[in-house]
DNA sequence: TATCCACAGGAACGTAGGGACG
DNA sequence: CGTCCCTACGTTCCTGTGGATA
């Protein structure tokens, strides 16, 4: 209608479809303001990646055209050419930011301009749209940021088993011959999806694993052993994966926990350190502080590789006890296979 | 019950690597 | 060129703290 956009939050857990559902409205708005000769456009963003308002301004910018280096400008030299720019376009455009909740964390001041940046546009408009899974998102934000972005609100609930189901059922219609699914694959497809979250992105992989398994192996039908069987290779494709990508350091420091956790049970960072320090050594690897590799474990527990839980044991100090929360097969292979690393599996004592 | 250990983790800063611009 | 600004990764210095023990 051409009136003022409002600014849209968006809840949910993952898979529940928040990021397809917001993806699909926008293009078809696109198409609608195209056939009526209305100026329209929208930008995607993933605040994961784009976690600082230098990246979320450089990205807006590639979206409506401008090229800008990735770096080496001043901020409020990109804030002025994409204002321009946009004002030039005169057009309404919506920024869609998935995981906003990151980029709060990392910049809170990123929202605020651009929560701001519609006083500043002359001709142009520019909503925001902020998607997160993070319930209490909404509580840890700044007011003068609150009210302006959750104007509107919508919340996408889980996907329970059935409506998994239906999903599927749907979706292997078109993607499978008849048949080919043995009774019951279905089922516990969406069973493990609505018990992770209700999350439909979950079910659909397996069920195409599952499948491609079925495939190579020969097999003429997809059955539940084939979908165990994919949940197990998904679950391990990703872990190393995540392993692989690691800096040097961050593997060292795993290695070190890794290694300490053969020994004893409860692993603390004091040890991890100690472990970490005579790995260095060996390998003739630059030995971080404290402080840094106490980040690095920091970076290990977020990721899911390790669990890290602040302990006291009294006049013991206070430390964290560290668990690796993969299988330690995985670990091995990974670190065995970083030429900078594996020699350390030919030394039998540390 | 006050103490005190062994860290947790915040703040500020340094260095290296990169690109824009006059 | 030098200057200005960005990011990534690390360091230094620092204050804070849960709870078993003296």
């Amino acid at each position: 209608r051409g009136g003022a956009p409002s600014n849209i939050f968006i809840y949910g857990t993952t898979g529940t479809g928040k990021t397809a559902v917001t993806k699909q409205v926008l293009s078809k708005l696109k198409e609608r303001a195209e056939s009526r000769d209305l100026a329209f456009k929208y930008s995607y963003m993933n605040c994961q990646h784009v976690d600082t308002k230098y990246r979320v301004l450089t990205q807006l910018c590639e979206d409506i055209g401008i090229d800008v280096p990735f770096t080496g400008l001043h901020f409020d030299v990109i804030y002025q050419k994409f204002k321009e720019a946009l004002d030039d376009l005169d057009t309404l455009h919506v920024t869609v930011l998935d995981e906003v909740d990151m980029l709060y964390k990392k910049s809170s001041e990123s929202l605020y301009v651009l929560t701001r940046m519609n006083s500043d546009l002359e001709s142009s408009k520019i909503s925001i749209i902020g998607i997160t899974n993070d319930v209490n998102f909404k509580e840890t934000l700044d007011p003068r940021i609150r009210s302006s972005l959750s104007e509107e609100e919508i919340v996408f609930s889980p996907y329970t088993a059935e409506q998994l189901n239906d999903i599927l059922t749907q979706r292997s219609d078109v993607a499978f011959h008849k048949g080919i699914l043995e009774f019951g694959v279905i089922n516990l497809c969406s069973a493990v999806g609505a018990q992770q979250h209700g999350d439909a992105r979950r079910s659909l992989d397996l069920l195409r694993v599952a499948a491609e398994l079925a495939e190579r192996n020969g097999d003429e039908k997809v059955t539940e052993i084939h979908v165990r069987k994919a949940q197990q290779v998904i679950e391990r494709n990703t872990v190393i994966e995540v392993l692989t990508s690691l800096p040097i350091q961050t593997k060292a420091v795993l290695q070190a926990i890794f290694m300490g956790e053969g020994k004893t049970e409860a692993i603390t960072t004091g040890d991890v350190y100690e472990i970490y320090s005579k790995i260095c050594k060996l390998v003739r690897l630059d030995i971080l502080t404290t402080r840094r590799v106490g980040d690095l474990i920091n970076e290990l527990d977020m990721l899911g590789i390790i669990t890290a839980q602040v302990i006291s044991k009294g006049r013991g100090g206070r430390s964290k006890r560290i668990h690796l929360t993969v299988p330690h097969r995985q670990v091995r292979e990974v670190l065995e296979s970083d030429f900078r690393l594996s020699k350390i599996f030919e030394v039998d004592s540390i």
